[in-house]
DNA sequence: ACCTGAACACCGTTCAAGT
DNA sequence: ACCTGAACACCGTTCAAGT
């Protein structure tokens, strides 16, 4: 667990970097819920008290976890020609990096730190709204609608992942009552292809917007 | 605290019902982080073990409530008469009603049980979407579209309930130089609504699915 | 059957003290 | 300046025991 061959007296030798980047490590591959200050201290053969004095709480270790992942994310080159594909690979690239790193992304949607988390590659995509003809508020309405909608699908995505199996996802559609037609019931309790489904909500979002 | 004057022994002389109840009144009042088990135990007069014994656990609880609350919903009236318009009133009273009990709606969030706690409301944008002639696996994807759009919505729009008056939501937009229009960057700063924006999303989507 | 008292194994955080 | 030991005030959950 101890990284420092050279650790002569008592002190630990670690500073805040090294505990931001020992919590993203834990947070990747034990998941959130293996992000606690004590699990984190053993990891780093220290007391939580040093983790405090380096970092503050545990709201600014997430932060600076946030952040710091967030340089790390790589810019992926936008792809296509037309300003509509243009925008629709920079939407894209939203959602490949943050399901790329799920657990990372799971932490910032549970601490209302995913605008922080992926605010270089929003910067991108307004970008190539500006490029498309898009300005000031008009921009902004494109912008927030195809943030959100990707924030959607991510949620719902990520939560596939936690839940067990082909467990009772879509059972409650079939085990009722609803006036419903067979085949939509059947439809309906297959468990979703979340991302070809948003290739056809992002199309149709930027439609209204760019064009 | 203790609802019944006619309590003769040491039993409490409740049951699994006014637990539920009384754990859906404490959400209501105090938020998702006031539901522990030794606060409500505190708010029926009684051992968290008796929670224990009615309920099962924490999960089970929350799981209760969430349903307990589902079967309180209001089914408003689908309005509009083209098919575009119903389907568009049925997908905004999802938006509606969870923005209505915003404390139950994020329980449901945070514990992956929105889908049960929206089903009702589900059932009725599944039924218009037949109305309007989709069946089978086009109307799931359309049902899925919406459903996690919405989602997406609340996700927002109940976070920026929860993050401190006026703060620094966009300063991330205006403290850094991305090569963006000033009123671009303007635009961006402000916070959005979430109401009007969810709604030209909607139609976006909804355009393309039924038509 | 229904409920309590006491305990276990965890949390985040703080305080006084050491070098 | 940097770190430890011990404690505080919480959690969810369980176990033996009471009536």
């Amino acid at each position: 667990m101890s990284k420092n061959a050279t650790n002569t007296g008592r002190r630990a030798g670690l500073d805040r970097n090294d505990m931001v980047a020992a919590a993203l490590a834990l947070v990747e591959a034990d998941g959130v819920g293996a992000l606690t200050m004590r699990r984190l201290a053993a990891e780093l053969d220290v007391t939580t008290n040093t983790i405090y004095w380096h970092v503050g709480s545990r709201d600014e270790l997430i932060l600076e976890i946030i952040r710091s992942h967030s340089r790390q994310i790589a810019e992926l080159p936008i792809e296509g020609t037309t300003a509509q594909e243009r925008v629709f690979s920079a939407a894209r690239h939203i959602w490949e990096s943050s399901m790329a790193s799920r657990s990372v992304t799971s932490l910032a949607h549970q601490t209302g730190t995913a605008a922080e988390h992926l605010h270089p590659l929003e910067v991108v995509l307004a970008q190539e709204l500006e490029a498309a003809g898009l300005r000031g508020e008009e921009l902004a309405r494109a912008q927030r609608s195809i943030q959100v909608t990707v924030g959607g699908f991510l949620l719902n995505a990520l939560r596939s992942d936690a839940s067990r199996e082909g467990d009772a996802r879509g059972a409650a559609w079939t085990d009722e009552d609803n006036g419903l037609t067979p085949e939509t019931v059947d439809a309906l309790a297959q468990s979703p292809d979340y991302d070809a489904l948003l290739a056809d909500t992002l199309r149709a979002i930027i439609a209204t917007h760019v064009g």
